[in-house]
DNA sequence: TGATGTTCGCCTTTTGTTTGCGTATAGTCG
DNA sequence: CGACTATACGCAAACAAAAGGCGAACATCA
């Protein structure tokens, strides 16, 4: 919104926001004369002034000695993102592998909820049959429970944490690992213990 | 910066919200003598004091004798994302389509090089042995060239762009689907003009 | 030529900075 | 415990610099 390291003073607050209003409303800037007629300047040097300390400031451009060539620099949308604790890799049938030290992964604010977040790397094929392949990482969200059709991270027996999908059939669960060559896995609901649930794919090339 | 080590007073705390209020309700910082009279201060020196204390321990910036330069130094340092235009929806076979508006999707910043780039929308599962499916959106580097097994926006005869995996056979280039439905399309390197280069791949489920 | 933007010197107002002085509170150390 | 110290918090006055303003002369563009 604003320009960091610049701030405006009342003044050229003011002046700024009409410089946008103007060019809003008649799609040219305005003279210096309807400026200062607009803030009850009778000097053009005063305008002139402020202009300069705007344009110092960054946050408009002119072209020198042209009429109404004001324009009005966009103010850099911040986009945000947040950094992720990359916890580690998973690949269907094995623990999840820990990683050293704490590697972070940058993944817009958009994908994460008011849930704790972390991302984790997919380590094999298993889930290739759900276009996750291996060296992409999944980000996962901090769940106990999940809905039918959700990609979890499920611990089995309270040992082994894998990379699934969940279908619910009564009272018990189907773990699918999306893999043609590797058997579906189908337990009693009690013995699964759900990590946390797929929210997001990255994939860099 | 704001180490744990910093803690503010409740008086501190106080102004400091009122910065932060002020600023975003008027879009320029207040004055040592507003912020005075806001906590009944009659000496301004007490206010300076305060955003002294307030800049000491990285809660603020101030440029030094600037008026209204007050500046409050976001809590969380975040990483940064930057917002891609959107530019439409792809599909093999069929040339892209615009979308309407200028809507924009945040990536993370490490996704992009020096370059240009954008983010196309997938449509269709023409690439779904490539791991992309329908709904996924590409961030494509804005390039004219692509070396041997890049996926490439590709524009055949200057009118239908698609996404492909490139092939270079001397001479010629294989445009890959990566759709076993879907058959290759083997021609001439110069009937081919490369829009540019997948780059990465975001999925949200 | 007329409309418009630029530059200069000079002034007033607003604003931030500094110094000196005082009180209260919390923690440290012998 | 008391003495000492550091810090937060407050006041008033003097000072300095930036911001805001003026008019007039000058330059430039169309």
């Amino acid at each position: 919104m604003r320009a960091p390291g610049h701030p405006l003073t009342r003044r050229q607050r003011e002046i700024l926001d009409f410089l946008g209003e103007f060019i809003e409303q008649h799609g040219y800037a305005p003279s210096l004369e309807e400026i200062g007629r607009r803030f009850s300047l009778s000097s053009l040097a005063t305008v002139h002034k402020h202009l300069t300390n705007l344009q110092d400031k960054g946050f408009i451009r002119r072209a020198w000695n042209r009429s109404r060539s004001v324009e009005l620099i966009p103010a850099r949308v911040e986009a945000r993102a947040v950094d992720l604790p990359l916890l580690g890799s998973v690949a269907a049938g094995s623990p999840i592998e820990a990683v050293v030290g704490t590697e972070t992964v940058a993944v817009p604010e958009d994908f994460i909820g008011a849930r704790d977040t972390y991302a984790l790397r997919v380590r094999g094929d298993s889930m290739i049959d759900e276009q996750i392949r291996d060296g992409d990482l999944v980000i996962v969200e901090d769940r106990k429970t999940a809905n039918d059709g959700e990609m979890v991270i499920a611990l089995l027996n309270g040992s082994e944490a894998t990379l699934k999908k969940l279908h619910r059939l009564d009272g018990r669960v189907r773990l699918q690992p999306a893999n043609p060559a590797v058997q579906p896995l189908v337990v009693d609901a009690r013995r699964v213990q759900i990590q946390g649930v797929v929210v997001g794919v990255l994939r860099r090339y």
